[in-house]
DNA sequence: GATGAATGAGTATTCATTCAT
DNA sequence: GATGAATGAATACTCATTCAT
């Protein structure tokens, strides 16, 4: 059980560089297991179907992040730095987008918009609560919390996933993001040094 | 010449219809050519392919609203309704999404990228002349405009699109629009009344 | 493993005949499935492509060729009988070409092409040895061996696949033969009674 | 008329060159129609089918060289120097084969049969002429003429069309011809001079 | 836990040929 | 003589999934 436990947990890692690397679509079965040095039937000794595997990839993805953004939300830093971190924790890290802009793909497309749906819905309830917070703190002004959370995932997904933005753009997210929360001009400035590429 | 230059119209309609309504993945070449009554032959003497076949319907479709946009951003209505308008010209109208959230379904994720982003990158600079219109009229008051407006079409495609939102979204909507663009509150307000579903 | 290889036997065999009997581009995977009684997935398990499957037949074909004349070669019958066995060994059998004059078919041209030049390769070699074994037993004088040797598998070939000759022919090439190598007239004339239909 | 066999000729000429520049089942109607800006139905005008093209386009092609073959066994060059003309002329020329070894590729193996065989019962009797005034003139001894032209040809196309051969192969297929024919030693000697490339 | 032989539904594309105008 | 829209038979290959051992 713990032996086979460890051995779907390679799998998953193994599934997961493959779906990201190529796509989902240009992955098939028999590359993972060649890839994995295992036969056909054990694959499906461990997972029901290849749809069923990319579910579980994301979800393992999302775990990660939602980790890192729980971790964020209950750490010391101000609430506007808690809101970048947050952030940036949902956007794919290096390590996880070996090739630049590969989540853009048309052959990761559905991975894609899979990823983004339950980031998006797992994403909200956390950074809501942090908007809270600064509201508490007087630092933010706003009703609303949960659509407005959304709109700015919804447009850094958008904007800084694909890897093509500018400065411009971080200038208007940040311009954006401190009137959607009714933040003083300036408030989340500082985004401007961690963004950046 | 005529007649085929209709018949290829009409296939277009077709496969338009199909994609949509099924799915482009789940849309074989096989029920297009049942549907509209021809020999295989003849839907490639029209087509190179069914890839090929998705483009142009996707520019067909992109064509008519850019249409619609055009003549919006030309006629003599108030420029925040202006914007309104196109920003709803882009969404896919009944007609053209015969089932609710079609384009949201996963075997349309692929079509639905491909729409968006032509959309997208068309849009852009007719909504920001007009926004530029409003500056001179002193409605509006902001720099970086196309980006701003990109990140309006980015949550707007995103929220409505799917056809799941609330009266609170639009409220936020116009809020974070009245902001972007450095309006008055209450400038974008009678959105509300047409939006609404 | 055992079973996996055997069946791979039979397919070939299977595909051998067909190819043969039908012509190579007349005969479908769809045919050889039906024939084999497996499905086309099987078919694909075995062979990587339609073409593949040609190359391995070919390769079965020349293979048994090849040990029969190596056997010869290593025989202790006489030089000129060694060679002309060689020769006959090097012409498909009637076993391997159940329909008279097949190979010459325009539809079986590609894979009789293949076949010949595998085969004028492989056999070279092997009756250069034969005809030297001659040269030291002064039976035959003659330099620049392997060109003279391949001189006399074109004409075999070419005259005697098609099926079609007459003792004339024959006749000619023992006279060619015996000339080409330098051996006394007559050294050869066995031939006649062997290779006469 | 006229007009008509004009164009004919053009077509002809058309269809021949890509034949043997792609290879005819890699040249399509489609191709054909296209170089020569005419319609599909034009070209079914002119021809019965894509094989009948072909039919006649070979006829062509070995027409001209049939012209040559007869001009050269009608000259007044010496009988050994005739020999050697007329299977040279065999020989696709350089305009012919404006691909070196084009003719051995595997797309045109059905061609090259097709013109080995028509070329090979026309020319056998004109050489047969030419061997017969040479027994006459004493220059050559032998029987059978026709069978020994036709290996002659045999063994000079697989050798010569293939256009990778050696001095060697040259050296050994003087003295077959020679020996074939019953020539003195020395007296097809300089084919060395005309063959070598 | 692990194997790998066997499956078979699913699919886009090609191309020579015809015929009404 | 010439057109070009329409045909439709023909075909190789993929891949997720199963199951007896």
């Amino acid at each position: 059980m713990r032996k086979g436990e460890r051995r779907k947990q390679e799998l998953l890692q193994i599934a997961y560089r493959m779906f990201i690397t190529r796509g989902y679509e240009n992955t098939g079965v028999e590359d993972i297991i060649e890839e994995a040095g295992i036969a056909k039937g054990t694959y499906y000794y461990y997972f029901e179907s290849k749809e069923q595997t990319l579910e579980e990839v994301i979800g393992m993805m999302i775990d990660e992040e939602m980790e890192a953004a729980k971790e964020i939300a209950a750490s010391d830093i101000s609430v506007p730095q808690k809101i970048v971190g947050i952030i940036s924790a949902a956007r794919p890290t290096q390590e996880e987008q070996p090739i630049e802009g590969a989540l853009m793909r048309p052959e990761n497309v559905l991975m894609h918009n899979k990823i983004r749906q339950k980031l998006m819905s797992d994403m909200v309830p956390i950074l809501a609560k942090v908007v809270e917070e600064g509201i508490n703190e007087k630092i933010f002004d706003c009703d609303n919390i949960p659509e407005r959370v959304r709109m700015m995932l919804v447009v850094s997904g958008e904007i800084f996933d694909e890897g093509q933005f500018t400065e411009r753009d971080v200038e208007v997210f940040i311009d954006m993001t401190e009137k959607l929360l009714g933040a003083k001009s300036g408030t989340m400035n500082f985004i401007n040094k961690l963004i950046k590429r």
